[in-house]
DNA sequence: ATGGTAGCACGGCTA
């Protein structure tokens, strides 16, 4: 089975794209980020129409995530329902193919002096705690999305550059090492060829001048990580599609074994 | 060169 997550940075603005890729991937799951609408906004059609069930968890104007699955969906939880997500739509849990998905939207940090950055490490924080909480190794679980951290030096274009900057600072570097210390793993390291980027900023030509990170992951348990058969980001749908404007990431797509 | 582009929503914030 095919498990996608893709940032799609407004579903409004990308519904048509978002139908193009689900046409010609057909993936099994779908976790996506940054729906930037409400609830009633969203374009369920766009997902029922091609058999999908879908969980969604959104708020106007920012953030947003949602998970369309082929199977049905069961135990949907919406948010950490803690100080530290701050009544933001960041995070959606649920139970589809007989696995534990968390689609994630980590905050972005803005700047290390601003309020964004100590807000991204409250964050880590909560959502560290609340996983420790319930991942046990022996349990299928699979937490992916828009993570907003590059975890090495090759999943950064300037490594240099981005030294004290949100996406690649030591204090988050800290919160990836707890993320993946108690039974979850990243499944996309030591399956590919760095530089292997997900994310490439609209300005500055950053996507043609290869200026990208990898910040969006797939990290699981063993029960699915042992599954993993082949990772890819197909970097056609960071371009344009019939002239649609595409996001500024691209999808991350892992196959499992049946 | 403290820029650049995109989206939301119509000014300024967020990424």
């Amino acid at each position: 089975m095919k498990v996608v997550t893709w940032n799609v940075n407004s579903l409004n603005a990308r519904a048509d794209y978002v139908g193009h890729f689900l046409d010609a991937v057909d993936p099994d799951v779908l976790a996506i980020q940054e729906l930037k609408m409400t609830e009633d906004q969203v374009p369920r059609e766009l997902f029922t129409s091609r058999g999908y069930h879908l969980a969604i968890h959104a708020q106007p104007r920012w953030n947003g995530v949602a998970i369309a699955s082929k199977a049905p969906i069961t135990d949907v939880m919406a948010g950490l329902a803690t100080a530290e997500e701050d009544g933001e739509a960041r995070v959606l849990a649920a139970t589809t193919f007989g696995i534990r998905f968390v689609d994630l939207y980590c905050p972005q940090g803005q700047a290390v002096d601003s309020p964004k950055f100590p807000y991204k490490l409250r964050f880590f924080d909560g959502l560290i705690a609340w996983l420790r909480e319930q991942v046990t190794p022996d349990a299928p679980w699979a937490v992916l999305g828009d993570i907003n951290i590059a975890p090495r030096p090759e999943d950064i274009w300037d490594p240099k550059r981005f030294a004290n900057v949100p996406s690649f600072h030591p204090d988050e570097h800290a919160r990836w090492a707890e993320l993946v210390s108690f039974g979850l793993s990243d499944v996309v390291a030591d399956r590919v060829e760095a530089p292997f980027y997900t994310f490439w900023d609209y300005r500055g030509g950053a996507f043609h001048r290869k200026q990208g990170m990898r910040i969006d992951h797939l990290l699981a348990t063993p029960p699915v990580a042992d599954r993993v058969t082949e990772v890819e980001v197909p970097r056609d749908w960071r371009k344009k599609y019939e002239g649609l404007t595409p996001s500024d990431h691209a999808p991350l797509v892992v196959t499992l074994a049946d």
